[in-house]
DNA sequence: TAGATTGTTAATCGATTAACAATC
DNA sequence: TAGATTGTTAATCGATTAACAATC
């Protein structure tokens, strides 16, 4: 597919939410819906719907509006939820065996290929029926196995080393659930930052508004 | 603290961040620095920095600088990291355990008070020194204990039900795990959505500009 | 005092909303 | 054809950046 270059980040934030909607439409059986009635149903305004849309490409039809199946296909495909990124999951505790076990990763276009945890005691431990590895096999594993993707599930002191390193290793992209902010120093790498903290002290601070 | 009000949610959304980001300062022993060089560190514009935190109240001196361990006290004050909101968690599957033992909540101004989930085989599993409820008993337990707070690791369509329930028990804020977007039904109710699908695939599509 | 850096106002830039002609 | 709704251009609104006077 070619490269759309430019499209405003926030454009990108809103995309998966339009996917879920769309899914969730699908599931109903509906099959047909127009910006308007769209908007009513995410809460935005049909304008802004029809202008992200509009970034990727018209996938409407004049006074019809949206195939809902079509749509969402489209968008699948622009995020690349068909792909299958061959991915490692570095930090085998509680989050990151959670998110192991509790995630459809295919639906998303990941693939695990490889845990991994610098811990001894949890070395030959099985989660998603993979085994534990431990983390100084992780330069051999990328060298024969060449992920593209990693999820990061490791405190903030290991996040700088071992990201340095899978960069080195050919990772492109990062699921980071670590509290060190990696994009900062690389250009050319994806990273999306879970900061689970960040999200709860804005709940907090909201909290604090309502009272 | 007085009501600040309409403070833009890009704003409150960077807070966390500057926390984070003075509690590093503070860590390793700097006590003064400049928005400019606080800037550099995160990535961002001095102006910005000012802009941002005089929303709140002048903090730097000119001259100066800000004094790191005076206004990362200032925004805990802000964010309200110092208050012990009385929370239940719903929903103890990996993802709710992960959460409840990972997470260090007593520093983010929130303390779990009761866990719950609706499957039997948990009841009385313990969970950081807690034991998991049946749901059932959710609503006397509300009653009783008065939490102000909820963190929902539910699926998707359990999500409105309890959410619908908890709010008329007088939850006032949700820390949303499941796919279901509360807020766009109650307007007086602080929810902070963790969408991890969308989330990763807002990685899958940056990963698809690099290639 | 002179130098540095803030707080704040003004200028620019980007994102959202509104309007409407094109068209299914 | 008439009605509906898109794609797209123009207007508005808000957020970021730049500039500078105030002041520590």
């Amino acid at each position: 597919m070619a490269t759309r270059g430019g499209v405003s980040p926030l454009v990108i934030k809103r995309l998966p939410r339009y996917y879920r909607f769309l899914e969730n439409l699908s599931k109903k059986n509906i099959n047909r819906i127009s910006s308007g009635e769209l908007a009513i149903r995410m809460g935005l305004t049909a304008s802004q719907i029809r202008q992200d849309l509009n970034c990727f490409g018209g996938f409407g039809q004049q006074g019809f509006g949206y195939n809902v199946e079509e749509l969402k296909n489209s968008i699948a495909g622009i995020l690349g939820l068909n792909k299958s990124r061959k991915t490692v999951l570095v930090g085998a505790g509680n989050l990151g065996r959670a998110i192991a076990t509790h995630f459809d990763f295919g639906k998303f276009g990941f693939k695990i290929i490889g845990v991994f945890d610098k811990k001894e005691s949890l070395a030959g431990q099985i989660i998603n029926d993979m085994p534990v590895r431990h983390t100084v096999g992780l330069e051999n594993f990328c060298r024969d196995n060449k992920p593209t993707a990693a999820i990061l599930c490791i405190p903030e002191n290991e996040a700088e080393e071992i990201s340095e390193l899978l960069i080195n290793l050919g990772i492109k992209g990062f699921w980071n659930f670590s509290h060190y902010d990696i994009a900062i120093n690389h250009k050319d790498i994806a990273v999306e930052n879970v900061h689970l903290s960040d999200s709860i002290m804005t709940l907090s601070y909201n909290l604090n508004e309502i009272e």
